[in-house]
DNA sequence: GATACCGGTATCCTTTGGGATAGTAATATC
DNA sequence: GATATTACTATCCCAAAGGATACCGGTATC
């Protein structure tokens, strides 16, 4: 049993190498697309420009403040153009820019992936 | 202008209906899947069965507690099974479940896309 | 006898994330 | 004249996330 558990805990791929930068990997995305709103919020702009409070209405229960900061940080990190119409009232467009756009296979998956995991939840309350 | 703009805020095809899907879709996913360890300590264990301290190297600083928090929220969203040997010392193994697997699509585009990002921002640095 | 490893816990603390509520100027609408 | 809309900002607040440090029993190792 012990050498079981030593070609387990010794024998696997991951050690040193390839794991690694597959972390590393995972933890520089996350650092830029962390907490709850980025990922929903570049995902509402996927499919075009909107307004403030039209990001707003997609995303359900956000409120102005937290929007207001999560837009800049996506500003900074040149996920987001910000364009301000002079009309009255003024118009504020906020669109994707094209570097966001190589997020698409990773929204993608997530949100195949979070259907499934919903419905799996969902059948498994109802056979309790 | 204006109707320029009235076209993009009112003609984006997400308006209320698959959008919205999507957006919940990521939030679902998002809801089991959230916080700075949680992605990387999966990704960590797509390679094998791993150890305690074994998972604690892998993932580089992160510090007893946590792991064992995330490890327990983990195990009850049925992600991680946890095995206890009765060696001397005792030995405990963690493992994805077949159903963590399914992460698998969500985990490599994470990883692909953040070592790009990584190089990107390396690339950008330097030409400053 | 001192030190190190394993798999954690316990305690304390700081940071942040995020929400509630209210308010702003300028215009349009009823 | 009252109300609504847009795109926010300001203030206050709370809970959760995450980190630092220390410690535990048991064994093995030097």
């Amino acid at each position: 049993m012990e050498t079981a558990i030593k070609e387990i805990s010794e024998n696997h791929p991951c050690a040193e190498n390839a794991c690694a930068a597959g972390v590393a990997g995972i933890r520089d995305a996350l650092y830029v697309l962390n907490g709850k709103w980025k990922l929903p919020l570049i995902f509402a702009l996927t499919e075009g420009p909107k307004r403030f409070k039209d990001i707003q209405r997609s995303l359900g229960e956000i409120t102005p403040k937290i929007l207001s900061k999560e837009l800049k940080e996506l500003e900074l990190n040149e996920f987001v153009v910000r364009t301000v119409y002079s009309t009255t009232p003024v118009t504020v467009i906020y669109e994707l820019t094209p570097y966001s756009k190589s997020l698409k296979p990773v929204l993608n998956e997530l949100k195949d992936w979070g259907i499934q995991h919903r419905q799996r939840i969902v059948a498994s309350r109802k056979s309790i």
